[in-house]
DNA sequence: TTAAATGCAAACCGTTTGCAGTGTA
DNA sequence: TACACTGCAAACGGTTTGCATTTAA
């Protein structure tokens, strides 16, 4: 069965190796904004010939050819999409990283308007929101935003990612 | 004469040497976003005897106590502002990587809406409208965002920070 | 057949850190 | 005098790249 992004690259003009097929199928999963690291441990768990490398340099030329969107969410790391739903925005759950999709007319046009205000054209904005469950009390060993892997030397670098709440530094 | 950080830091009880003497009184000048190698430039120019080591010390100090604010406008460097103003966005002219500071109360309002919809108590928020000046034609080596010091081999990397406007790239 | 894609390992860049020496309170 | 701070250089983590090899079209 061919994916989405799979038959993007084909209208692109891309050559549909086994990796780049591969790591296709893993970005087509909905919903999700993983790292290149993920993105790789998905891929290597289909198919163990797949190299890091090889997903930077896909995910490089698929954002390249507009097909995937990067984002920063702060920890350092990139986390890609795919482009084809219209302008979103993103709250992040700061105890768990999960990331949940938002539209927002009002506010489309609100940034128009502030940009208007200040004398520009507006090319891209970025609206993060960075939020908490209520009815859930923080988990025991909080997890925070960029905890997804837990790491040794650069916990402390990740952590500091901007923006951080105050008191969920480690 | 004493600038306002040089005051913070007593406060809080931070020794003050010669070298963070210099960095808060950099630190100090209104209205930008340096990121750390331009401090340590900036720094090294009214003293020398600067390592720029003890510029990321002293920001990631002061970001600790409270006294500077890390932002994160891509291009894959940190810059830092003083925390005293209220809660501010920022305007980033994508063409000189000059930054605008503002404030928007009914913004506010809305995002504390919008996080409720989705069922989350709202912990910080990040607000980033990259912009062009419609009158001024970008100029003929096109500056990006990022270009604040030419570089070689991370020119790429550079362009490529979220979010880069199409066509800009190099 | 050939240009594009890959794997490996080394390079790169921003940032952090270990250690021995320096300087503030 | 004690301990925070500093400079240097090496380490670190995410990302890119040179080169020889493989592979889709």
């Amino acid at each position: 069965m061919e994916s989405r992004i799979e038959r993007l690259c084909i209208e692109k003009g891309l050559k549909m190796t086994g990796q780049r097929r591969i790591i296709a199928r893993v970005l087509s999963e909905p919903g999700d904004h993983p790292d290149v690291e993920e993105l790789y441990r998905r891929a290597a768990g289909l198919d163990s010939r797949i190299s890091i490398a090889t997903v930077y340099r896909t995910v490089r030329l698929l954002e390249e050819k507009g097909i995937l969107e990067r984002r920063d969410f702060g920890g350092g790391r990139a986390r890609y999409e795919p482009t084809e739903h219209g302008h979103h925005h993103h709250m992040i759950d700061v105890d768990t990283g999960r990331v949940i999709e938002f539209e927002e007319p009002e506010h489309e046009r609100l940034m128009q308007e502030i940009a208007a205000r200040l004398g520009f054209r507006l090319v891209s904005a970025r609206l993060e929101l960075f939020g908490r469950k209520p009815d859930v009390p923080p988990p025991a060993p909080a997890r925070s935003l960029t905890a997804v892997k837990p790491r040794v030397a650069s916990e402390a670098a990740a952590a500091r990612s901007t923006p951080r709440p105050r008191g969920v530094q480690r």
